[in-house]
DNA sequence: AATGAATGAGAATTCATTCAT
DNA sequence: CATGAATGAATTCTCATTCAT
């Protein structure tokens, strides 16, 4: 993912200007939107000088990037990207744990990535798309062992999408279900993708 | 929904114009978002004067205001709202129709409602909100009918949810699954959803 | 050249409006030079908007084309260009009308050209001087037939390159002569000119 | 000359760092102009830090008093200035000499001395012109004395004025001459001049 | 009802300069 | 004496909207 220029030479202070500007803009972001949040805006809100912006980011834009590649390094806790796999003991736990990981922590940086799409330049929204690929081939794998299947079919790999769907929308859309508590949305969730995944794996054994 | 002013009076060239700004400004807000997207490019692919403008919208956010309008009006094609329920035979179809629906037409249109939430104003966003919760609810309601339950659980609700978002998101996320037949992606959606409201329907049997 | 945006659709508009505005520009760009002028100042001197200024010009830069433009064309009131040849009699009447062209009338326009090369962009500068370059020949054309030599030697067209010169920087370094009459220098000029063309001719002459 | 101001003590330091920032800052003001060339790239390339450029010069403007003064004194090479004239057998040799001189070395340096006049604040600005002034006056006085003439004639001084012009702008114009040899360039200068001195010459001995 | 020009607030970004260590 | 981070004013340009015809 392409690397973000910084005027800047001590990392530590790099890295710690970048995360306090980008926490303060991913809430700016996610309440007006990319384009209605202004430099001004996150700069005030961040405690950073307008000024010095530029010497930690070379771009607003730069500020997407970064909120990204940190969303998706959070993703990765539970995938395992560098090697590391990350420590379940069946299908159920995996989609547990995923879940709720995705929906209590990153919340709002996940609706960022889903709303603002159109928001980054082509190359960029490219590299994201490839990421998230990568990373649903990887859930159907985990899919397709848990379930001692031999290989991967259509259904295994759309039901491996669907998860990585739910799991980003259901905190985009917390909105219709602020009455019904977490936990009963997260048992309903787990269940229901158990359901399908038994039902594939029958279906599957039957062949 | 709030009303958009017009200084026209012939309201059959008001609608006529509104559908030509706003047919064009979808195109461009799916492509490029809402702020992203000037005046002068709306009316120019518009083939509207820019002046005019004002007289058929009183502002920019007025059009999406107006999408959002008839989004709902057709997605109520297939819920009742005005009283004209829709037709269809079992819950499968119920599915089925109001799958290939989302997916096929409003494409464009639904990801917009989706993406541009941010872009409206408070007030206008509520009402959004709003009408898809009485739309869940209409769905639930259909489940419940379709399964003769006695009433509707907050698993039967959650799968009304599951259901709208699926039908949202689908064609957002077109992009991994470009791979895959559109076909093959409806029968696996209705398939899942049948096997989850089955197995729910046995569990509220057993109670 | 370049053509120049304009959003404007009635060209004697747009014709008036930027020369209203170059014709400011000019005077504070001479002033104090082109990067140290701002938009505000120049909109302000010339009492248009600012947002409107973008109406007219694509960017700063282009005032600068603009202006190049203007004085090519004044230029070629006593060059060919485009067929029409300027009338004069003889190489002594080509030469005082020339000076007297550029050292009275188009002064500051002159003096800009010579001092914001670096200003413009490379492909603009690169035509300047491609006119430039064309215009020089021209004048060593001249030069060979007013004194009816076969052919133009390298001399002849080094003699014109220097008409050009002086002419572009006797005005641009008016201040060290302020002390002397126009007139007698305009004389001297014409006088020192005459001596080397005659020197050159009767050189060629023995050949 | 204006004394640019330093927090150094130690002198040699000063004048080391100085003409490395200096010459740096040459090329770079030489090839986008003064105002476009940033501290930040200036200090780049002359390696010295951008918080001690501030120890060794007051202001960016600095830099182009520091350049102006180098080649004043440059100049006074072949003029006497303080006292020390420069080394010469006839005018012939004066016009070489000075002509060899202003195109071959400081090329670069003396071209920006012309383009840069308005970057200058105004007390600089005519302090420079001032220097200027004085040396046309000296190179007059050496036209008169080569000449034996008894005064420095109208004309004289404008011959000598033109001298200082061709100097200052030959190599400014590269551009247009670049096919031709700097060799046959200078023989031309300098038997132009000569022919010019030697008409005027003639004259004032009619007189 | 349509046209096209005008308006001015606000956007992102750059830059010379200063300051603390 | 050197370093590198901070400052904030200024700059070019865009844009939704209004106005006069």
């Amino acid at each position: 993912m392409r690397k973000i220029k910084t005027k800047i030479k001590n990392p530590d202070l790099v890295e710690k200007r970048r995360n306090q500007i980008s926490q303060a803009a991913l809430a700016l972001f996610r309440e007006k939107g990319f384009h209605a949040t202004s430099m001004r805006t996150i700069c005030q809100k961040a405690k950073v000088n307008l000024g010095s912006f530029y010497d930690y980011f070379g771009s607003k834009e730069d500020i997407l990037v970064h909120l990204y590649k940190e969303i998706m390094n959070r993703k990765l806790h539970w995938a395992p990207a560098d090697g590391k796999p990350a420590d379940f003991k069946d299908i159920e736990d995996l989609l547990r744990l995923s879940m709720s990981n995705a929906w209590s922590r990153d919340n709002n940086a996940i609706q960022l990535l889903y709303q603002e799409t159109t928001s980054l330049d082509k190359k960029t929204r490219k590299e994201v798309f490839q990421i998230e690929s990568n990373f649903v081939k990887w859930v159907a794998e985990k899919f397709r062992e848990g379930l001692s299947l031999p290989s991967v079919s259509t259904e295994l790999e759309l039901a491996a999408n669907m998860l990585v769907y739910v799991n980003a929308f259901i905190p985009l859309r917390g909105w219709n279900m602020s009455h019904i508590k977490q936990e009963e949305i997260l048992d309903f969730a787990v269940g229901m993708f158990m359901t399908i995944l038994k039902a594939l794996s029958q279906r599957e054994a039957i062949r």
